[in-house]
DNA sequence: TATAGACCTTCAAGTAGCTTGAATGTCAAG
DNA sequence: CTTGACATTCAAGCTACTTGAAGGTCTATA
């Protein structure tokens, strides 16, 4: 099977592939005597392990630690336990983080949607991007609270 | 006052500043006469403008869009407007895709807490890992379905 | 036979939003 | 006079790929 099937039946693209073959996840396969990569049933296995293991949200650095475990015949068991409860520590704050966002907005919309047209020294109107500014700001309100860190709501994606 | 005082009231790295300057996000501020890059009040604002839309999940493609805006006078509302109900859309999205990967995550934890000491050749026993596999793969498995796509929310069982 | 098109190849660079590192300069305190 | 904390620039690194350029291969059809 050429990588176009190898790829279709794996649900990723043929770039995709060639990248996970480029970085040694993936061995690399015989070729024709065109130069086309050739893949066999075994690779398709292979494949697929790394792309479940994507879907559950594994670095490349984890997967590619787990098959060379695997492939030393020594069960990573261990180790995956350990990614699987931190990959839920992680998912567990980040959806913390967007209900919180999701809230921050939720709330930003209705106000710009409520107040279109209260008056405002500018021919403007009430402005949505106003709200982004925080409650109160004139240029003299920052002034007045210059130790409001404003706390990093964002993780690292 | 200099780059680390800025970016310390803003709550950011000052090579963060230097890129959001590098990238146009902020104006290159003026210089004392060893080159050190001076800020004034002013320039503390907008960066905390950008941080907090940073924090609300804005690109910084969009908020240099909104900046621009605002400098042209023109009322950024209804470009924010719809960021924000589209911002609210992908939050929906990529929440209800953690709960779905939580769920399997919890599910295969369980799994290999579960059978600990099924007898193996080796001294390990059951093996999270294989449970990444697919149910009831041995290679045989897998050449005779051949069809199969595995889909994100596939749940094995 | 020519040519279109659907594949395949490699290599390089681009994406987002920064961070890190190397190599160097500035300046006050001990 | 040295140490240490700051500052500078430029380049490269991070993740997980995708996109593009420039080309080779093979089959089918006009």
């Amino acid at each position: 099977m050429r990588i176009q099937t190898l790829a279709a039946r794996a649900g990723v693209a043929p770039s995709t592939v060639r990248y996970y073959e480029q970085i040694g996840l993936l061995p690399p396969p015989r070729r024709e005597p065109n130069g086309y990569r050739v893949y066999e049933e075994e690779d398709l296995e292979r494949l697929r392990f790394v792309v479940r293991a994507r879907a559950l949200d594994f670095t490349l650095d984890e997967i590619r630690e787990i098959l060379a475990l695997r492939e030393r015949g020594e069960p990573p068991c261990d180790y995956v336990r350990d990614r699987i409860v931190s990959r839920l520590e992680a998912i567990e704050t980040r959806i913390a983080e967007l209900r919180r966002l999701q809230q921050e907005l939720v709330r930003l919309h209705r106000l710009g949607a409520q107040a279109p047209e209260a008056g405002s020294s500018q021919g403007e109107t009430a402005c949505i991007c106003r709200i982004i500014e925080p409650p109160g700001t004139g240029a003299a309100a920052v002034v007045a609270r210059p130790d409001r860190l404003p706390s990093r709501a964002e993780a690292p994606r």
